[in-house]
DNA sequence: TTTTTACCAAACCATATGGTTGACTATATA
DNA sequence: TATATAGTCAACCATATGGTTTGGTAAAAA
């Protein structure tokens, strides 16, 4: 898979978006990140080393706990494509839905 | 699946994202966009069904023809999206970085 | 030292995904 | 009319995904 394929795959689930948004607030352990949901701590992790793998973000060992916090150049990665992507299609999009809705300008 | 999830998981296909780069350029019919692909027309169809399905386009039946095109008012939502989530991440991207990389500014 | 805590690993399960083939329908074209 | 073209549908297959449970290990706390 590609990385954009990947990076999109992870996107794609509501729990990953969860830990992604849970982990700009700052680092967290892995049952931090589990407690909210209400699945397995082992269903977490999974989703954890998911977002490990893409190199979203990196886990640390601290003598028990796993510490987590987001990968910023993999984000920055993605932020880019993101921007490059928004960057482009608005104005296609905008003449699109104008063209559509017959706005005109 | 929410309506994030599924266009999430929809761009997560090189495929797709190719066949939405097509449309890009204008409608287009199934086995155009089947041509470029190594795979049977039927795969391509159900990538357009998948896509078709979230919105990201519409599809017309003209003879024995069917024509695809972009579905601005779906796609403005997906960019709409992804002007928020950039316009949030890009500085928390930025500080963060800053921050790892230990360039104070 | 014993017990609890935090996590991992392996096995398992149900469902989704991305592809195939073959048979079919409907429309153009010769 | 006969044939080729565009596309669908249904069945099938292999693999991926998202979850579970059970059993383990290592570190911290009692």
């Amino acid at each position: 898979m590609s990385n954009l394929d990947t990076t999109f795959a992870d996107l794609s689930d509501v729990t990953r978006r969860a830990i992604f948004g849970r982990l700009m607030q700052g680092e967290a352990r892995l049952s931090d990140l589990a407690a909210p949901f209400d699945m397995s701590q082992t269903a977490v992790s999974k989703h954890v080393r998911v977002l490990s793998d893409a190199g979203l973000l990196e886990l640390e060992k601290r003598g028990r706990t796993r510490h987590c916090r987001l990968n910023a150049h993999a984000m920055k990665d993605a932020s880019d494509w993101l921007t490059d992507y928004q960057g482009f299609w608005p104005q296609q999009f905008n003449n699109l839905a104008r063209h559509v809705s017959g706005q005109g300008e």
